[in-house]
DNA sequence: TGTTCACATGAACACAAGTTCATGTATGCC
DNA sequence: GGCATACATGAACTTGTGTTCATGTGAACA
């Protein structure tokens, strides 16, 4: 019989754990869920894995990289400002979608500073690419001035929010185009 | 000596409840540590509440009812829409900060319906208030013309963004201020 | 066929935390 | 005091779940 190599397993597990913690989050999973998806036995996992903890930050570190990554390559292509803006909420919005469970912050206290400060990390560049799209925003005229820290802050906000809404009412949801509508033009008439 | 009656050590056990999960949130909160902090033995706890999610489910309600109520009241004295909504926006940042894990949506499954269903009511009330002030904005012609039911849902988010922003990282918060500048005015500059 | 290596298993262990209950103690009433 | 009632205790039980480890198994090669 052909078995599986080593780094299969190991694939098959964090595909597995995505798939789980997603859904559940971090306290509600269960090491022997995991390995049940993965098709492999418990004891399995742990060949592959530290503990549970280092499961979770591999799978953190992998999402987020990945994430940043073809956030930045979406946001390369846009050619102004409000589209760059557009791109980066419409990408957050489908991500958070997918991998709900594991955005939201749990296991706080007990050792998981490591995870938080990836996570940290991670907003921060997020934060960096929308201060990035706004600067460029006002310096061209488009954007009005505004706090460029406190203003990406808000809009991280904002993004972080859907995700916590899709934890909560799933069926209560809105898209890219409302929420960057929002961001962009505010509900304020405008004098003409 | 004078021994406490029951209200009052009910009562205990809500408020170091109340301050306890605040902090942690469900999962990481212990029993024995509510216990401990409203000066009563874990059996005590049982005697007045039938299990950890009773006693979590009515927290949960009678936080979220003072808060609706206070919101409501607050609103009623604003004189026009763009003051109210900063009112609401003002009111839960400033609840997100006291009760923070409190609203975070820990404990799906297992029967925790129940919970889940009273978050979603009171949303869906904070909806409502939302909607309202937008129909009344618009209906003075303060606020441009937009589908009323979807940008509320939008500010709905960016409020609860705020209370995960709490969670990963307190230092990198915004003001009511700030907020409701944005969902008012945008970012766009506008044409003079 | 025997040996070795990489990979896999799942019963068993450890421990934390929710829950119960037999027992204890203060208070008020007769 | 004796009794009843209300309230309180915390050891012990139960369960869930992370983790370990002695043992097993397939594949490749001599």
């Amino acid at each position: 019989m052909n078995r599986r190599t080593g780094k299969e397993s190991k694939e098959s597990i964090l595909e597995a754990a995505i798939k789980v913690f997603s859904e559940k989050g971090y306290s509600q999973t269960t090491v022997r869920e995991v390995a049940k998806e993965a098709g492999i036995s418990v004891g399995g996992v742990y060949i592959y894995f530290k503990n549970k903890e280092d499961l979770y930050a591999t799978l953190l570190n992998y999402l987020l990289k990945d994430f940043s990554d073809r956030t930045k390559e979406t946001v390369k292509d846009m050619s102004g400002p409000a589209d760059a803006l557009y791109a980066v909420i419409a990408m957050n919005l489908k991500y958070a979608r997918r991998y709900k469970g594991i955005i939201i912050a749990e296991g706080r206290d007990r050792g998981f500073k490591s995870c938080l400060d990836v996570k940290k990390r991670f907003f921060k560049k997020q934060r960096r690419l929308i201060e990035d799209i706004i600067k460029t925003g006002t310096a061209s005229g488009k954007f009005k001035e505004c706090n460029v820290k406190t203003a990406a802050r808000v809009i991280i906000g904002i993004l972080r929010g859907f995700v916590f809404s899709l934890l909560i009412d799933s069926t209560a949801l809105y898209s890219a185009e409302d929420c960057s509508n929002i961001i962009l033009n505010g509900l304020l008439r405008r004098k003409e």
